[in-house]
DNA sequence: TATTTTGTAAATGTTGACAAAATACAGATA
DNA sequence: TATCTGTATTTTGTCAACATTTACAAAATA
């Protein structure tokens, strides 16, 4: 029959559960993160551990000096060398989601922006919004179809949220964002990838004026 | 005291290995290769290799389907994925470069477009011709400064040398890349980042342009 | 004959033990 | 005081044994 779920390898469990808690600042940036203390405090073996702890440090989430590992300690350089990537990949994904999109993820991009407009209005909490951005730029990049951006938009994303969760915190801004979220969509639902690319450019030089904003406020 | 030189650990080892071994099409794309195949033939033990299988998938290199891995099967859709990204994140490196090249690696430009130049009159062995290029795209990228980028541009060029092996085997094309390459680095040497930028883009569409006259021919 | 069950081989998943290396620290020496 | 050096401790590196999963073939059953 059907339903029985097959649970993930520990791996995978290992990599996911210690990813959260990278997130929710569970560890302090720069501290050093050993396999046995990992290994403990998620009750399985070093096996696993070893093996998330390598993906981590492809994310970046991790930084390995020497043979020890350590929490990542983004600087506000980081932030600058991340959005210089960014800002040169996103457009394209923007570009591409013009020409690709299906019928399918218009409707879920429709319904994203309503979502957004409503969670706003509602005044509800930030971790809706912020899921709710998260949801609408990875859906434009999951439609442009191409697979090594999407594997390089994935880890762009993880890094930015991780960086903005330590070096902004709870600080964002709610209101602006969805004019220009708009403006992408638009341009997407009808195939203009000329102004949908614009549009994710100015979006996300935008976004690095408002970190540079409550950067320099803290 | 100088000259010890620490044996690097097995997993380092076995993933340079086996790259290298990718790299040669020792492998067929498409081939399942499973750890105690890998593990017997480098004569160590799964562990390490467990860890290089997983660096070798999270460079492209090699594929996961299900709980198996084989050697990664490209298409041209891939090359055209690839090359979509390159083309925006390469020019950002010269960009990049022409503002932040230190003089010992201007120095250093200068060398490899004059070994390129001898090596290519000389008719040297493709070889030697193939290592300059990739000295000359690599250098261009360290000197950009941004790490996001150094590693981005490493995924990409080791997936775009394993491609052009596998589709294109011993096909190159030997006479006009210098050309292209002189007006970069000269654009770089001014620190004209507009001019380096322009350049790289132009080079990067011959090139694939050259992939696709090859492709078709075969 | 069709279907289900069982068996078997091959692959990955996981662990704990031990080896090797790096590190920290105390005490000796200049 | 500063530095060297040996030692204890911590951490990563490596392995081999065992467990689990999967796919497929063979056998039993309806």
């Amino acid at each position: 029959m059907s339903g029985i779920i097959k649970s993930e390898p520990f791996h995978i469990q290992a990599y996911k559960n210690i990813q959260r808690r990278l997130l929710e600042k569970e560890f302090s940036p720069g501290e050093q993160l050993t396999e046995s203390f990992l290994a403990k405090k998620l009750g399985i073996s070093r096996g696993p551990i070893r093996e998330a702890i390598r993906m981590l440090l492809h994310d970046g989430l991790l930084v390995q000096s020497g043979v020890h590992v350590f929490v990542f300690d983004p600087t506000f350089e980081d932030v600058i060398d991340l959005y210089s990537c960014r800002e040169r990949l996103e457009p394209l994904g923007a570009n591409l989601a013009a020409q690709n999109i299906t019928e399918e993820n218009k409707q879920k991009l429709k319904e994203i922006i309503d979502n957004t407009e409503s969670a706003l209005s509602n005044k509800e909490d930030n971790h809706k919004i912020a899921s709710l951005n998260t949801d609408f730029h990875d859906l434009i990049t999951q439609s442009s179809m191409n697979r090594q951006l999407i594997q390089f938009m994935n880890l762009i994303r993880a890094k930015n949220i991780y960086m903005r969760n330590v070096l902004l915190g709870d600080f964002t801004r709610k209101e602006k964002f969805i004019d220009e979220h708009r403006r992408i969509a638009d341009a997407i639902l009808v195939g203009n990838k000329y102004e949908a690319e614009q549009a994710m450019v100015d979006h996300i030089q935008v976004d690095l004026e408002t970190w540079k904003d409550i950067y320099k406020q803290k």
